[in-house]
DNA sequence: AAAGTCAAGGGGGCCC
DNA sequence: GGGCCCCCTTGACTTT
């Protein structure tokens, strides 16, 4: 009942790739690529960068996982997305987790996976895990909802997937449904889940900078004994209301106030 | 118990 | 009209 990663382990996933460290995205997804396919900072993002910036949320919950994922202990498997860049970056020194995996070596291991958990006699309809309606009893005239939990091989193919590119096309998306054993709408889902959590993150930070005040040298005129206080250019300075407050006024600011678009 | 996470539900807009 | 998107919310679940 224990899966053997023997002859094929993170490490090696790791530490074998091609001599110029490239990805291997796959060459179908640039002739396919959506008009939408935004390219933002984040697509030349490193796995092990997402590993970090997501160790919070990524963070394996063992109760969430198929029992083949748990140690007998309640831990989790140790080739998590964080534990595995820790160990990478322990074992081979800092500047060697930078790079991603090779697309055969995760595919290869994505099979091996599924391949285990079928010989284990686990078979789900998709490879993902319901949390609740399988194991309680549902009550009559309630419908529970039951909410997905991906697995670790699942999630970990969906985010350098992500890093990869942030928009899939209709056949990317059936191809990697397909080859993660989910459908195609779980795939879509899951990434418009993703570019809104990026962004929910980046706006974030965008307003923990903004809270901190700014000094702007400002000249104060003096007219009927009112003040007027104009920027150097004389354009009127409005009555100062803090990024963040106007965000919350104006739920939509964002769109205008991107610190790419300034 | 409160807070956080996350897949999914759903409204509204855009495009072809 | 269907498909996809963003955005927000919901509900199940875990963590603190």
């Amino acid at each position: 009942m224990t899966l053997s990663f023997s002859s094929f382990s993170i490490k090696d996933i790791l530490t074998s790739r091609d001599d110029q460290g490239n990805t291997s995205v796959r060459s179908t997804e640039e002739p396919c690529a959506p008009k939408r396919n935004v390219c933002t900072g984040h697509a030349g993002m490193r796995v092990t960068d997402l590993c970090h910036e997501d160790a919070q949320e990524n963070r394996i919950q063992p109760e969430r996982l198929p029992p083949d994922l748990r140690l007998p202990s309640g831990k989790v498997r140790s080739d998590t997305c964080d534990e595995e860049a820790t160990r990478d970056e322990t074992a081979h020194g800092k500047g060697t987790a930078d790079q991603q995996p090779p697309s055969v070596e995760q595919d290869k291991w994505l099979r091996m996976e599924a391949q285990a958990e079928e010989e284990q006699g686990h078979h789900h309809d998709e490879e993902t895990v319901s949390c609740s309606s399988d194991k309680q009893p549902s009550r009559p005239g309630t419908k529970k909802r039951s909410r997905a939990a991906f697995s670790h091989a699942q999630i970990y193919e969906l985010e350098r997937r992500f890093n990869a590119q942030r928009y899939l096309s209709g056949p990317e998306r059936a191809d990697l449904a397909g080859a993660l054993k989910l459908t195609e709408t779980q795939v879509k889902i899951w990434f418009q889940n993703r570019r809104y959590k990026t962004k929910r993150r980046q706006m974030a930070a965008e307003l923990a900078t903004c809270s901190s005040p700014k000094t702007v040298a400002v000249k104060v005129l003096v007219r009927d004994n009112q003040k007027q206080y104009y920027h150097t250019n004389r354009v009127p300075i409005p009555v100062t209301v803090p990024l963040y407050q106007a965000y919350h006024y104006y739920p939509y600011l964002h769109y205008c106030c991107q610190p790419w678009s300034i």
